[in-house]
DNA sequence: ATGAAAGCGCTAACAA
DNA sequence: TTGTTAGCGCTTTCAT
């Protein structure tokens, strides 16, 4: 009864077996035939052999002695959210076809998940970053831009910190949402997210203001606390009781709005006519709701676009991460009205997407 | 304009510091101190100068020396689907306190997709597998096999592959959701699957044929060819059309739901007094929705569960993986009903969970 | 109780 | 054109 593990082919049986050196295979396999006047004749012969055996160098090996690991690391906020899983699998996409794997991993938002998070991506030598930065990032984010390793950061950024980011205009997504709602009637609008200070939810807020001063409305703000996902139900619960005089509800985020369809559920409240509803992100349940619901919808293509674009250039040209300039792009949202936002059904148009 | 890159730390430069070796470094890093016989003194300042410097040993090398790397491949079909992301990420959970990493990838059931990302995890050189496998993936993972790597499939098995296995008794689901159906007085009962003859959703189809038999009842099986996503909507469609005569339909998928609840909605069916419907797994969508949809629940804590522990016992015990009998579990699922599938409101159990 | 040194598999500068 | 060789940073045996 013996126990056949099979062993991997090295670099060296393969050089023994063409009775050439390693440095021959070494370079032919990594492309440098040419440039090292190496005849055609024997890279081919070369090539074939390897082949044949299937020999894979070992990636830790020329890792260890290239410093490269051909790996980005990607830490989201939260894979399962259809948003980032969205975002994620694009970048993955565009990055793979480029030489490049993604690693990702999921924060919670939770800062000291996210800081252990970036130390394995540290540990493993990722070449670059691509992070959804929860609060309090930046010294550990910081640190690798010491180390001169490429990062971008996108949904939200940190003011304190020069960085690429890729974000979009959130503000002015919810200032058309919010009058949107105004348009169609609605008055007395209140407003769900979360108590969180990241520049993406702060900008959302600031857009359903702005929108309510110049109409000299009133605003009905509620920060959920999202760190205690028990209660965030009791809570948007009690404050749409406690706003019944309320005609539209905004939520910020795609979770927040499940959280409030549930309420409004449960309430026995008729969307549009009790209230009306908008969520911040698209998502299979808003298409598929009864009434549908209107969303203000982030360019999840462009974004994963911007994104690996920006990073891989970064790859490619070894530059100071410390002096050169960074990039910054801002994308625009688009609403997409549906039936949980108008009036009458009458007005609804046919581009419900 | 100096650019400082900051430069890691190295074993060797401890080991200077402190004016010791750096085996004996190593050895406290590693908790080997005691049976080195390296005196507590020593150790304890090895270990204060490590923590006050924050050195991090180079997994890289560490792993070339050593030939582990704690890292675990889990390749499942949609990390995007909340049934696959949830256990993923229990799986993450559970693996990372007792000192592995997870990578995961999708295949989206393309098997050529899963082949390269099987091999990208051979290259990377993880310690064991976790996979979630599309058809034709005997001949791969049998090398794993025979390189005497653990593996661990869930939710769905290769008959041909003696491997470690968790699924659960999806025929046993369906057959009472058939049942269920019956019971309500449902006489014609449409099912809506896929083309795969992966296990799992044999066995599904298997539960419902047998409890239509035993009843006497006629079989309508739809099987949609998911290769193609743009046309899944248009099969479903023509099926329920076709089929207007049937008072209920059961779903074998989550994502055959949603589709399912789109052309339902479409054609303007009223859930549950035209059509009754059942799916298989839970979701969001299906709680919230208006009515709430009755579901087949896949435990799936008790899944996450099994897997990682099968994995790490193996990871532990270094046995034979070709001569050790593999270890197989079967989990029951549970029927959840909701309105979707009850004659009249007032039968409705409070157990909606 | 500690240190020297031999690799793990690969790349690339330098020699020939 | 091709071969030799010095590491990449770490673990671990063996000698002291």
């Amino acid at each position: 009864m013996s126990s056949k593990v099979k062993k991997r082919t090295l670099i060296h049986d393969i050089a023994r077996h063409l009775d050439v050196s390693i440095a021959t295979v070494s370079l032919v396999l990594n492309g440098k035939a040419k440039q090292s006047r190496i005849s055609d004749a024997l890279a081919q012969r070369v090539l074939a052999y390897v082949e044949e055996v299937g020999y894979k160098p070992n990636h830790l090996a020329k890792s260890l002695r290239t410093g490269k690991t051909h790996v980005i690391g990607l830490v989201v906020e939260d894979i399962s959210n259809p948003f980032f899983a969205t975002v994620a699998w694009l970048i993955e996409k565009q990055a793979f076809e480029r030489g490049y794997r993604i690693i990702y991993c999921s924060t919670d938002n939770d800062t000291s998940k996210a800081k252990e998070l970036i130390s394995m991506f540290q540990d493993r030598h990722v070449d670059g970053y691509i992070i959804v930065p929860s609060e309090g990032l930046e010294e550990q984010i910081s640190t690798i831009l010491h180390e001169n390793i490429p990062v971008v950061l996108f949904d939200r950024y940190l003011p304190e910190l020069p960085t690429n980011y890729i974000v979009v205009d959130g503000a002015k997504g919810m200032y058309e949402a919010t009058q949107h709602l105004l348009d169609q009637g609605f008055s007395n609008i209140a407003f769900v997210t979360t108590d969180s200070k990241q520049t993406q939810m702060e900008a959302r807020l600031e857009g359903y203001v702005q929108a309510l001063q110049e109409h000299n409305r009133p605003q009905r703000i509620k920060r959920v606390d999202t760190t205690h996902s028990e209660n965030i139900l009791a809570e948007i619960h009690s404050f749409i009781r406690e706003n019944r005089d309320c005609d539209a509800i905004i939520f910020s985020t795609n979770y927040l709005s499940i959280y409030g369809l549930e309420v409004i559920t449960q309430q026995k409240l008729r969307i549009p006519e009790d209230l009306a509803v908008v969520s911040y992100d698209d998502h299979d349940l808003f298409r598929l709701y009864t009434p549908a619901i209107t969303v203000i919808a982030q360019p999840i293509e462009n974004i994963a676009k911007n994104v690996i674009d920006i990073l891989l250039n970064e790859l490619k040209h070894q530059t100071d991460r410390q002096t050169t300039a960074h990039q910054t792009v801002v994308l625009p949202t688009s609403l997409i009205v549906r039936q949980s936002s108008v009036r009458s059904e009458v007005q609804l148009p046919e581009s419900t997407k």
